[in-house]
DNA sequence: CGGTTGCTTGAATATATTCAAAGTTAGTGG
DNA sequence: CCACTAACTTTGAATATATTCAAGCAACCG
């Protein structure tokens, strides 16, 4: 299932025209960063809906940041329950816990055909020696992580069941529009309500229940793949703060 | 309610004689490592049981390790309600989000009396420009927190409120005892239920009738601040699985 | 003591799950 | 083009889980 890049994009994009450059508030590297970036890359990874990136106590030589698609951080409990841990857009790093310590703690799935590039583990050590701004973005981009996994610990445990939905609506919205993946009201968004409730850690039945009761009061309105939202009204249900965050940075 | 150290420990721990260093399983420095430490640690900081040691949405100039005592973070919802995210022990690392962002995303609370070490936030640059080694730890701890946090999503989101609750008996358990504040079976433990129920997002009376409910089988006895515990049967519920974790550092 | 904090219990209610079944949609192959 | 399948969504009904409200109890502290 898992495939080298051979089609739409180049088999090598070459890091000065990665096309995150392009993206706004995405930091920029200085000359010999870059360089080095581009000897840390080792290649591309393409992936199709539905396939495993990376698998809960593997050991990977590699790790990813995003080019294209999305994704999903999961874990599994012994009796097939799923927690959806965080979604994967552009400029994610992947793999970075399971490159610090012996195994990855969680599994990695795509959910619309992914773009990656493939960075060497073994080189990690470098970057720490020779690249501290680079090794201070990956302190930066951990602890972001860290502080998102802090919000949606806060919404499943504190917030009702609607206030959740509304929230991770809003967070998936937010971080589309970002990456120019949403405009302002709408987005294409390739999850289904399963992937909503195991997010949420909500049954199925029950989170069909929540996203109908905001469709019927014309809150949002989800079909086919497509998500439109009445971003006044989610603010108000979800208490939203936006996050202004640092010209953020990728690798 | 914040008051510097000035009787038991004494004002100025050099860090040549950290008592973090004799807890068996945290890293050792080099020479030069320790010499930069000694100088990025700025003082000491002792604070009440009750004390709140940092703000959400407040920007420190400093960060922390935990000498000794216990802790927690937490985020707050406009309605009152209590997210903890999670619990702090000697060695943690306090505050790194905040240094690296605007804001604190989360308020840190004692739950002890605590001592902490004072770090300087501005001189984290020069720690990334010229001791790489404390560069990668401080990514190790942020991405180990995230595992953390991971696990308690999982917890909360998919865990039986039983399961939940014997998962994060465990957990503390576990984190005690590796810094030696716990035997096999039994530690003391600062919280009270309603930490408890923060932490697993339940109400008190519901977390109470939990705790009950493992007490009367012989799971678990809790009185005073005493915790005892039968090991192999919260193994058995909560479907623990043990991190056998690298040599874990701390700054 | 009197006041506060933390623990415990019962009863009523609300929220969410499970089970079961049917409706919808998109894709596949004859 | 239709029949068929698979994946996803929707609904109802029964049940389980958890919350809220209210009250009482115990321990501790000044």
């Amino acid at each position: 299932m898992v495939t080298l890049v051979h089609n739409s994009i180049p088999r090598r994009i070459p890091c000065a025209k990665c096309p995150l450059a392009n993206i706004q508030g995405f930091r920029k590297f200085t000359g010999e960063e870059l360089e080095f970036v581009q000897s840390f890359k080792t290649g591309e990874l393409s992936v199709e809906a539905g396939t495993t990136v990376l698998s809960e106590g593997s050991h990977s030589d590699h790790l990813y940041t995003v080019l294209s698609g999305w994704g999903f951080r999961h874990k599994i409990l012994e009796n097939g329950r799923r927690q959806i841990l965080n979604f994967l857009l552009p400029g994610d790093l992947v793999g970075l816990q399971g490159s610090l310590q012996h195994e990855m703690g969680h599994s990695v799935e795509a959910l619309s055909q992914m773009f990656l590039c493939v960075f060497e583990r073994s080189r990690l050590w470098d970057l720490y020696r020779n690249f501290p701004g680079l090794a201070y973005d990956l302190t930066w981009l951990a602890a972001r992580e860290e502080r998102i996994l802090d919000e949606h610990l806060l919404s499943i445990g504190q917030r009702t069941a609607e206030e959740g939905a509304a929230y991770l609506i809003l967070f998936l919205f937010s971080r589309a529009e970002r990456r120019g993946m949403a405009n302002k009201s709408s987005m294409e968004i390739p999850l289904t309500q399963r992937h909503i409730a195991d997010a949420l850690g909500l049954s199925l039945v029950h989170t069909n229940r929540i996203l109908n009761r905001l469709s019927r009061r014309k809150v949002i309105n989800w079909q086919n793949h497509t998500l439109r939202i009445e971003h006044k009204k989610l603010v108000e249900i979800a208490g939203w703060v936006p996050d202004l965050d640092d010209d953020r940075p990728y690798i």
